[in-house]
RNA sequence: CGGGGCGUAGCGCAGCCUGGUAGCGCGCCUGCCUUGGGCGCAGGAGGUCCGCGGUUCAAAUCCGCGCGCCCCGACCA
């Protein structure tokens, strides 16, 4: 450990001893969102930590502050989880060739994708193993084996790993080739109880996304062709990046009983007959951090809501002489234990030789939320300056006493928090249209999201896609106004959906 | 998998056209000095020039074949 490192305690173990580095890249400054949204999308990612290229092509290392949000994604939803009845477990990563065979539409969806093992100690295997793409097959021939009565059910499992598919065109956290998440996988004695399991786990991630991560998020139906390969219906959260282009966030699936048939996933009723189970299957992925660099990052760098931030608040101790710098480290210390005690991941930057200025830009790139600046006029007077990341510059200033210093800090961590999620919901609703006519559509699509009523037919889906590059992203579960006619064909269509490009 | 761009120090690049001692900026290390918005000075370390083959007295440079990465299109969490 160096020295300016902080320790953590046994309360408040996470986020504390993260070591930084300085960025790496030579030019200081991000590319703007408006000028490369995807560079700046990239430099991002790499000069915050978050996660670094790895040597196979398409594969990401996920650096410690990467994996530190993630660790908060992921207690978050495991909450959630186990709040709802479910548990964890674990399946192997290799399956049987034979296995992704058995669901017909999973397979055509699959196969192209898979990475498989050919040869194991040597030697030729009489049976492939692929590497699992998703955990239905595996999971399925297991639950064959478990489930035997209506007694035995709903069985309610979830893993967190990482799965392998073969994608072509990749970039950090979006789309790699192995990527990080949770699967949860369960059985139903009723269609009625899968499909209320999948709905109430999509309102899980709604949950999630919009207390959580304070990403404003539209849950809905997918169509047939965004459908999940053996699903007989797929429900996603769909948020909106920061250039207006749409996100799966997550999804559930209501697998019917395509893969109990598969794999003979059956129980005996009450009245002695054998049934089918009914699976569910639903994820969200490391995919999400992605999300939320792209909807709230702004041209700075990062901004983290302060729920899932690896550090809420950085202390940035100024002093010129050691007399200055033993009272100034004297107060932050002091000031650091009454956070932690208050369950606040605070991080002190004492690092020697870089200015406060350097650290302030630093701190800003890596998105943490609440900066406090501690000077030796600051210890003179008893007060503070804090800056809110989500507005810059003097704006976001405030000079406060260093008295109910937990209190106000968790205050401010929660005003932040509000108005990101504000803010990005304002942003989406400035950029969501309600285009009457399909010339208005096109307009509405070459910048952000159509709502827009639609026949539901794939014909129409396909010419709106080759046309305008923009596809139905979902069909928003609430729906309102009524039937209407079709945004392309003008027949009679039931419900609106979102249209948009997609990541 | 098609189109384009690029592989030279940790990062960003120059050098290549016209073959002849491998350079610049940033970062890194040491010391001094600074510190309330990306400080400064001095010294220093760091290279199979993506790989293989060819041409040549001599290849980062010319030729051939590979490999990789990024961006844009078709497929996907």
């Amino acid at each position: 450990m160096t020295s300016f490192q902080s320790y953590p305690t046994l309360k408040n173990p996470a986020g504390c001893i993260l070591r930084v580095g300085k960025s790496s890249m030579s030019d200081q400054k991000l590319p703007t969102r408006s000028e490369d949204f995807s560079e700046w999308y990239n430099q991002l990612v790499i000069r915050a930590e978050l996660a670094d290229y790895a040597p196979v092509r398409g594969c990401m290392i996920v650096r410690p502050y990467g994996w530190a949000l993630w660790e908060n994604i992921t207690a978050a939803l495991d909450k959630r989880f186990k709040a709802t009845g479910h548990v964890n477990a674990a399946f192997p990563l290799l399956i049987p060739r034979s296995f992704i065979d058995k669901e017909k539409s999973h397979v055509e969806g699959f196969s192209p994708e898979l990475a498989v093992v050919t040869i194991g100690g040597g030697e030729e295997l009489e049976e492939p193993l692929v590497i699992r793409p998703t955990s239905e097959t595996i999971i399925g021939y297991a639950y064959a084996k478990w489930i035997q009565s209506w007694r035995d059910l709903p069985v309610l499992i979830n893993q967190w790993n990482s799965v392998v598919r073969w994608e072509l065109r990749t970039k950090l956290f979006l789309r790699t080739l192995e990527f990080f998440w949770q699967e949860g996988h369960t059985a139903h004695a009723t269609n009625d109880e899968a499909e209320g399991e999948t709905r109430q786990m999509l309102d899980i991630y709604t949950d999630f996304a919009v207390n959580e991560a304070a990403v404003p998020v539209i849950p809905g139906r997918k169509s047939d062709s965004e459908r999940f390969a053996g699903a007989e219906r797929t429900y996603s959260i769909e948020a909106m990046m920061g250039d207006g282009k749409a996100l799966q966030a997550g999804t559930s699936h209501n697998l019917g009983q395509n893969f109990a048939k598969a794999f003979e996933i059956r129980y005996l009723d009450k009245n002695g007959e054998l049934q089918h189970c009914w699976t569910t299957s639903w994820g969200l992925s490391t995919r999400f951090i992605g999300a939320i660099i792209m909807v709230h990052g702004d041209d700075q760098g990062l901004i983290l809501p302060p729920r899932l931030a690896p550090f809420q608040l950085v202390i940035i101790p100024i002093y010129k002489t050691e007399d200055e710098k033993s009272g100034v480290m004297e107060v932050a210390t002091r000031i650091r234990s009454e956070l932690i005690a208050a369950d606040i991941r605070v991080k002190v930057d004492e690092r020697e030789g870089y200015s406060p200025g350097f650290k302030f830009n630093d701190w800003e790139m890596r998105g943490v939320p609440l900066r406090m600046e501690l000077g030796p006029k600051d210890v003179a007077k008893d007060s503070v300056v804090f800056a809110r990341r989500d507005r810059p510059g003097k704006e976001g200033k405030s000079f406060v006493s260093q008295q109910g210093i937990a209190a106000t800090v968790a205050d401010m961590l929660r005003e932040i928090q509000k108005s990101l999620f504000d803010r990005a919901l304002a942003f989406r609703e400035a950029n969501t249209q309600h285009p009457e006519n399909y010339a208005a559509f096109k307009t509405a699509v070459e910048k952000g999201f159509a709502r827009s009523y639609w026949c539901g037919r794939a014909e129409c889906e396909a010419r709106i896609k080759e046309e305008t590059k923009a596809t139905a992203r979902c069909i928003p579960l609430e729906q309102s106004g009524g039937p209407g006619k079709c945004i392309l064909c003008g027949e009679p269509a039931a419900d609106q959906a979102i249209f948009a490009k997609a990541y």
